[in-house]
RNA sequence: UCCGCGGUAGCUCAAUGGCAGAGCAUGCGGCUGUUAACCGCAGGGUUGUAGGUUCGAGCCCUACCCGCGGAGCCA
């Protein structure tokens, strides 16, 4: 026997006048009397249903009366529209069935602080703002696979448990590999992507990596989703015009397909409907310019910081992507400007309205002798790399890719104050439960 | 690791060094169109922990624990 829902609210415009049998959960609850109005929430809506004492057995009246908030129930009712309903249409109950009391809710319809909710954080997922941010999440991984599937890429999945820090520079998790010493959590497909590109053409990958950085800001998480393509025979500006169709692409299908989460979310569409290519490109040195004309005490050479980008970022209604940037701040792999030693042929990608950084990318160095040289620069041990190394002795070309941190692009575009709301169960330094 | 702010009812927060309070949630009662419904009543407290100052400490002092915001680091 069979028990799934024959119907789902989102279902109900298409039910107008016929009688219907919804299960869900109690969002919220009012009454008056004669009358109760009880919000139905399935994961897909929400809807109001009525119960009116006069048209239904004392014991169905009864047991609406019992429902408390996140009660599960069954309910059967005609579909009406109902202007004065929130989403525009409304049951009337005829029957209803208890599934299960819920014990008092913690999550009650008022304020709470940041840390009972992700303390609750199991239960937090079903409040309407999270149901929205995670629908919205989903809806970006599926237009990231889209894009890349459409444009002759294949996935290339990277190991998670890696021998070797890919950078050589961020702190990683580091675990007991059995009689084989340490091993690590990647913290980037990349190099192993750039195989698959020598083998594939245009790949991507596309899961969680992670970094044991303490870094404690509303940018930064220990496990966050980053979608990595590879593309052999692009160059950096190939790089940049595949990056720019890409965050076009992403912002204007959750635009199509996501508005009444952006609703939910309060979310000024308006700053989202300008991303359309072509976004500014600037040199890192112009940059830097701009800083100084801000007033910003700025050294070249150096990183930005996260209130530098915010300022560059202002700059722009779009985002903006920053190339060239000095070689000593940038990883060993990337390659070197041909034209000016000093720099590489690396990307940001700076978000607007504060976001900060959603891509890093770079044409990659396809030189033997230049990237073996760039390994030692580094101090980093070659006999780790000579896989990677073997990709220039056999048959090497030039090519580039980036990578994209999925949680902050869906804190960009759904206007989240913080990167532990993008992902359903946020890991941080200080937090790793539930 | 550093700087700043905080910890009081299940939750969000008040309380001049002088009786520990409100709203929400919960329970009971009322209301036939509510929109975080509303109205009445009730229960609910080792004020983060340990010390200290004081006639008297939620409030002042010391140490510690936990959290939040930021810096550094990084995407």
């Amino acid at each position: 026997m069979s028990i799934k829902p024959k119907f789902y609210v989102k279902d109900l415009k298409n039910h107008v006048g016929e009688e219907v049998t919804l299960k869900g959960w109690l969002y919220n609850k009012r009454s008056s009397g004669k009358i109760q109005f009880l919000i139905l929430r399935d994961g897909t809506g929400y809807v109001q249903c009525v119960v009116f004492k006069g048209n239904v057995t004392p014991e169905i009246f009864e047991a609406a009366e019992k429902l408390t908030q996140e009660s599960s129930f069954e309910v059967v009712g005609k579909v009406k529209a109902e202007p004065r309903s929130v989403g525009g249409y409304e049951l009337d109950v005829t029957d209803l069935k208890i599934i299960s009391i819920a014990q008092e809710y913690p999550i009650t319809p008022k304020e709470h602080g940041i840390e009972f909710l992700i303390d609750n954080r199991h239960l937090w997922v079903r409040s309407k703002k999270q149901v929205a941010i995670l629908k919205v999440r989903a809806r970006i991984v599926k237009a990231i696979r889209d894009f890349f599937d459409s444009h002759g890429f294949t996935l290339f999945d990277p190991p998670i448990i890696t021998p070797n820090a890919c950078e050589g520079t961020s702190t990683l998790f580091e675990m007991d590999y059995f009689d084989l010493g340490k091993a690590y959590l990647t913290q980037s497909g990349q190099l192993y992507e750039e195989s698959g590109a020598m083998a594939l053409g245009k790949v991507y990958s596309f899961g969680p990596t992670f970094r044991a950085e303490k870094s404690k800001t509303r940018r930064h998480l220990t496990e966050f989703w980053m979608v990595e393509p590879e593309m052999a025979f692009y160059d950096l500006d190939d790089n940049m015009d595949l990056a720019e169709e890409f965050i076009e692409y992403i912002v204007q299908t959750v635009l199509n397909d996501c508005k009444e989460e952006l609703i939910i979310l309060e979310r000024d569409t308006s700053k989202l409907e300008n991303i359309k290519r072509p976004f500014p490109r600037i040199s890192y040195t112009e940059a830097v310019e701009i800083l100084k004309r801000k007033g910003v005490d700025f050294q070249w050479g150096n990183d930005f910081g996260g209130t530098d980008e915010t300022i560059i970022g202002d700059e722009f209604d779009k985002p903006v992507m920053i190339h060239r940037y000095p070689t000593e701040v940038k990883a060993f792999y990337m390659k070197r400007d041909p034209e000016n030693e000093k720099v590489v042929l690396a990307v940001d990608v700076i978000a607007p309205e504060g976001y900060g950084e959603i891509i890093g990318g770079s044409q990659r160095e396809d030189n033997l002798d230049l990237l073996l040289q760039r390994i030692n620069e580094h101090g980093l041990p070659q006999s780790f790399f000579e896989w990677y190394l073997d990709l220039r002795r056999f048959g090497s070309v030039p090519h580039s890719g980036f990578g994209l941190g999925l949680e902050r692009t869906v804190s960009w575009i759904c206007g989240l104050e913080h990167l532990r709301e993008a992902i359903p169960f946020p890991r941080m330094i200080y937090r790793n439960t539930p």
